[in-house]
DNA sequence: ATTACTTTTTAGGCAAGCCTAAATTTATTT
DNA sequence: AAATAAATTTAGGCTTGCCTAAAAAGTAAT
């Protein structure tokens, strides 16, 4: 396998997301929305990548990764994920301030450099949003129980384990409102108009999260 | 000033290299050797650099940087000294394995990433191969009384300060015969005929070194 | 000063990765 | 089923950064 651009590995880190662990076909569209860039420079790029073996791709039928693709796309995210560690275990970075410079750093190549980082930070198991990083053979690790917060119970105790990462301004939302990784968190009460809830945060105050808020935060039952 | 490519910033970084501290003009020629590429490319790239104002260049007379130019060139070459220091110091890299990643390093866009490391590492003034690391200001402090193996005496004690980091083939020669940054070094004799040196280094067996050796090592008297 | 050689620039072209506008295919309504 | 709407692809173009071949400018030798 040649050498990858940035762009190719990007494409191939958001089909993966896309595609989800149900492994959907991704359709061009949503791949354009996600890349900020138009559905006609996405079909260019999905022949190219289909030309490398690293996506199945019919006209009009959308995408999907090959296990090279796939192989390829793990090992970016272990990447990023070893380098948001880096970022805020070792450099005292906070949560919402890594991922730009992860975007970045996760296209050097060398493999050295990366599993001595890995080794350096004591082969971490999840980065500093709760997501899982693949090990060196592209492995990885699921939390086991996690849900979604706005598919919680009531009246049940559960530690947030993960928030979607890359959603910046949702991370300084909860920054200010002292809301983190191993907060505990009980649902009050549920209100369904909006399917908003209203919870309290084990020694903080109550309050009331959208349900925007809340299917991005992930949970364990204590 | 707008964000440069990767390739702008090399290009400013090989002219910085060129010109030297006597800021000489480069020609278009010694930046193609340099970068591998061919002299019309050069000049396509030179073109627009001056257009950025990055470079002084008149058709036919070489080019220069501007102040502008000499600074981004300079912060370029601390991140990748800083970065050297980074895979050394705390990742155990050895010397000769550190120069390609820091190629790649180079070109992360983080202010704050760059002088969080320098702090993590503890401001270090030089990095593996001896050469001073600019700091945030962009302030050089060479090695005072450095001069080459080449031009050194008879009978005085030198340490070693510095070898020329690019070229991979030395490092590991220096390496294979046990010589590095801080060791002692004595001129035993020096061959008209090739200007080799007989030399010894403390607690080690004596040693031939060619011109092309002696000329790539930055000594200091002891 | 003319010739020969070297260096540099110009002209024209190519691949990557994006774009807009238009055409085509698929999905949804009537 | 036909009409309409949405998704996707094609066609043609642009910029970046490189290339080869040819022209032009500068330098050195006769
Ligand atoms: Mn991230
Ligand atoms: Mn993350
Ligand atoms: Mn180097
Ligand atoms: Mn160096």
């Amino acid at each position: 396998m040649n050498i990858l651009s940035h762009s190719e590995e990007n494409y191939l880190k958001h089909i993966y997301h896309i595609a989800g662990k149900e492994r959907n076909k991704v359709a061009t569209n949503s791949l354009a929305e996600r890349l900020e860039t138009k559905a006609s420079s996405i079909t260019d790029m999905l022949k190219k990548l289909k030309e490398k073996e690293l996506i199945e791709y019919e006209k009009y039928k959308g995408c999907g990764l090959t296990d090279l693709g796939e192989n390829i796309a793990i090992q970016i995210i272990r990447k990023h994920r070893i380098w948001e560690t880096f970022l805020v275990n070792e450099l005292n970075f906070k949560w919402d301030e890594v991922h730009d410079i992860a975007e970045q750093l996760e296209h050097i190549q060398s493999q050295e450099l990366i599993d001595r980082i890995d080794a350096f930070l004591g082969f971490p198991k999840f980065d500093p949003h709760g997501d899982p990083i693949p090990n060196k053979q592209g492995k990885i690790e699921y939390r086991e129980l996690k849900i979604n917060l706005s598919e919680a119970k009531e009246d049940v105790n559960y530690e947030i384990v993960s928030v979607n990462e890359d959603s910046l301004a949702l991370l300084r939302y909860l920054d200010d409102n002292k809301i983190g990784l191993g907060s505990e968190i009980l649902i009050l009460e549920r209100y369904d108009f909006d399917n908003s809830l209203k919870v309290k945060i084990k020694g903080k105050k109550t309050i009331n999260l959208s349900e925007k808020v809340t299917s991005c935060i992930g949970v364990r039952p204590m």
